[in-house]
DNA sequence: CGCTTCCTTGAGTAAATTCAAGACTTGTGG
DNA sequence: CCACAAGTCTTGAATTTACTCAAGGAAGCG
């Protein structure tokens, strides 16, 4: 079984509850929100929603990481999102899904049926507040993608994906906790993200392991040696530029 | 002098009326709009925006093509929007723009003065749904736009975007007129949309003539001969993939 | 008319892809 | 515990696509 229910947390104890859509509610919108959410679970790899499929649910990611990808005939695949945890899956006001989205490791989603979360939009603005700062947040994010997407070198996007993991998995709780991270998609996977082949991947990885800017501990996880040489060679100036 | 203000026109007898911003205000609320509204023009070629540029105003583009775009600094840059009539302009909530904003063809603007407006978004739903409908239709195309950056060929990426002119063009009220379509953009403009160089635009742009499938009657101005070769050429399938 | 800007076309090059082979990991069953 | 298979990753060689560099032609403007 690659799908199953998970034991209800309370809101007031959910990690990602001040960045969630959630964020701006107060105890009382917490517990409307409370009565009407399911937490599901899926294992890696499994398939959460298939373009086209009717979008019974909206939902946050609660921990693990999904991808947002399209899907041309023959075959190639864009990734056009990565969803980590309190990122917002589903559009209110549709009702089939434009994208696959699917688990890239175990991951748990706290969802909302979608009519009764629509209707809950139009009456309480803290919700309806934070879903247009959620996607406007990522209308940015898709933006500086396509700079990535259609000028930057393979090299570049590399590094530029490493350092936005370094600075989203340093945003949640792991401060200070190991200092490698996880590399939370396949050499694949992370081609289909950046525009590349595979091999690209493999290959710029290497390196940049090579130029001593990383460590690898296991294929799924790396270190940082060497921030500044990273953010050097993303492209990006110094402040500009921020991905999330 | 490339910047103006231009005649107050009704809002009752705009042409984006329907589509912009204000798609569904009521009367009442037309007439709030009324009151903070000024209208602005831009000569062809003429800046707009810079980024980092103070956000004083958000806009609705009325007429014209404007170019919403990102530079590296070593002057690389990626357009990551195309503003035809009745797109918007600016982000409530944000001081600051993080784009370059160019008037590609002669454009104007209405504009509204960033704080009343961000206010009224508070008080008028009706503004507020549209606005989050616009950004959520923004972010579907910057997503598609992805995909075509990322992943297609440079065939692909010019009929795209060719197909899309035609697509928006029609929507506007030009039915019926003449069947030349306008191409807003210098082949330069259109390499920095489609992550190309003007010189690979200029081929493919050949090449599509070429095979039957456009003509120029000048530089700037073309035909489609054949739609459902150009819709072929795309790698979209049938239906989906849809831009605008 | 001459200047500038924009566009086209050609030839050579470079970056990333494709194709191919083999190595490392992980899990399963003998 | 080992052998084997499947999946994943690395590395090399050849190829391809689009880029760079270069020259010249058309269009627009003073």
């Amino acid at each position: 079984m690659n799908v199953s229910f998970t034991a209800h947390i309370k809101c007031s104890e959910c990690p990602i509850r001040h960045r969630a859509v959630c964020a701006r509610c107060d105890d009382d919108e917490l517990q409307t929100l409370e009565a009407i959410k399911i937490y599901r679970s899926f294992e890696a790899g499994s398939p959460i929603l298939w373009r086209g499929d009717e979008l019974k649910y909206v939902a946050s990611v609660v921990n693990g990481v999904a991808t947002l990808g399209k899907t041309m005939e023959d075959g190639r695949t864009q990734m056009v999102g990565l969803l980590l945890p309190s990122d917002f899956i589903g559009r209110p006001g549709r009702n089939e899904i434009e994208f696959d989205v699917v688990a890239a490791t175990d991951v748990t989603l706290c969802c909302f049926e979608r009519r009764p979360f629509e209707r809950l939009i139009e009456t309480t603005p803290h919700i309806a507040q934070r879903l247009m700062e959620i996607a406007l947040d990522e209308l940015d994010a898709a933006r500086d993608w396509m700079l990535l997407l259609g000028r930057k070198t393979a090299r570049e996007k590399i590094a530029t994906f490493i350092e936005m993991l370094v600075r989203r998995q340093n945003i949640q709780g792991l401060d200070g906790a190991s200092p490698d991270l996880a590399l939370p998609l396949t050499r694949e996977e992370v081609a289909n993200y950046l525009g590349l082949t595979l091999e690209t991947v493999s290959r710029q990885l290497t390196s940049l392991k090579n130029d001593g800017v990383l460590t690898f501990t296991d294929r799924r996880h790396f270190e940082v040696k060497d921030i500044a040489a990273l953010q050097e060679a993303t492209g990006d100036d110094a402040d500009g530029g921020v991905i999330f």
